[in-house]
DNA sequence: CGTGATTTTGAAGTCTTTCAACACGCGTGG
DNA sequence: CCACGCGTGTTGAAAGACTTCAAAATCACG
């Protein structure tokens, strides 16, 4: 269960899927090559941890494909998932040595990790890894600010149907569709893991997505795979201000 | 009530109170000498708004004294305080057009302001502005992460003594004491402040807070003026590990 | 087709909210 | 000097939302 295999896996940057969402976003080819030689990829199984929190951090990375959740727990085992990694989002702080929370990945996971202190050195020498990085920790801030709001005042089922529009926006940003009208998708989370970043209890989580369906705000085949007829009524139900959300 | 008296007070950057912590903080004298070209000092009153969300946002800039929230407000006005600004923390982002958040003076209020494309311009050309702002934003991020397990797992108890214990510690490193023992402070916060940040109302608020008091966790003179008579109970209490908070 | 993980559903219990009334502190003005 | 009004804070009682504990149903998979 808990073997940590990790593989090398030689990929060129140039044809990298997240090459112009990741960290390395705004780099040159010159840079580019440099930050070739310092990476290597490491792939994990659904279900396992990339990094203990108090662990020290001897590498930083982005992920490539498969989601990681980051996770807080406390002594009683409270745990609450403080951010969600989706491909392209960036994995551990320069400049600190030790995990602040746990890494697992969710699904299986394939990551690019650069040892840290080489990319510290890269990071000094190459504003536009610091500046990408900045941009990105700052998008991560309003993220955080935006769950914020939702875990301190919206109800479960505001919850719940925040948390759906979020990953079908995504999902659709991800397919290059619009997220307006009817929309489909999985749902990369369990249950547990959906309440563990709501702040609810897994059965809660569980009669509210069965009274979303039985209100016609979403369908279901399975458990997993969802169909929001119409996103607008699902923003709706999230409490948000039904904008149509013009992000990035 | 919304007269925005907006003073000029010239002042030099080397005397500055929040030179070693703001944004400017790893700047060099002659960075420092072109800041101080383009900036400015303005002042709130108690109460007064800074900025509301949505506004243009032409300034960017720190919190020189006094106390400001950054707040989320739903349709319905149920709000959530989604960040306390405190002296040497920075407003506003860079790239962005226009306000998230609603800022509010808690307190009266002295920022130094940069309008905004200078100081983007600026923090082109020096690395150091653009340095510090991502370690600054990546110590935000990791507030909200904090602030998110207090949201989503703590009790309104626990919300309470989290609350106390990030304020008297912050209290503690401004006064330059060790944040052990018995510690004095006063409350910056209203109680309905107090709910906005914890996701509580007031009134629960109120009976917690009294609570801690007739079990001897805390002690007030007033409705402001705290006593903690012992650091680690109150981290207790809070479901912190008592590790003492070893954070500069 | 059985086994364990995941999910759903029910019933009771708990915590927080809601609504309401009252207390306190403070500045204003009679 | 004291009454009054207002913002702030406290307290009580009832209602409500979510959790907890328990059991059954469904799904994934060998």
């Amino acid at each position: 269960m808990l073997n940590e295999r990790s593989l090398t896996v030689s990929q060129d940057c140039a044809e990298c899927p997240i090459r112009h969402r990741a960290v390395c976003a705004r780099c040159e080819s010159d840079e580019l090559e440099r930050l070739e030689e310092i990476k290597y990829y490491r792939k994990f199984e659904a279900g396992q941890t990339v990094i203990w929190s108090g662990d020290r951090m001897d590498f930083v990375g982005s992920v490539v494909s498969g989601i990681a959740t980051l996770t807080q727990t406390m002594e009683d085992g409270r745990t609450q998932m403080v951010g969600l990694l989706l491909p392209s989002d960036f994995v551990g702080r320069p400049g600190r040595a030790s995990a602040a929370y746990d890494v697992v990945a969710t699904t299986d996971l394939v990551m690019c990790c650069f040892r840290k202190s080489p990319f510290e050195e890269m990071m000094r020498q190459t504003p536009h890894i610091a500046q990408r990085l900045l941009e990105m920790t700052l998008d991560e801030l309003d993220a955080a600010r935006e769950w914020m709001l939702v875990l301190g005042r919206k109800t479960a089922r505001e919850k719940i149907a925040s948390l759906l529009s979020i990953i079908a926006r995504r999902d659709a940003s991800i397919n290059m569709r619009t997220a307006t009208g009817t929309l489909v998708f999985d749902l990369p989370l369990t249950r547990e893991a959906m309440a563990d970043y709501l702040g609810l209890t897994l059965e809660t989580v569980s009669r509210q997505i069965s009274a979303l369906k039985k209100d016609g705000v979403i369908e279901l085949e399975g458990k997993r795979h969802v169909t929001i007829p119409d996103m607008a009524r699902l923003l709706d139900e999230a409490g948000d201000d039904s904008d149509g959300g013009m992000f990035a």
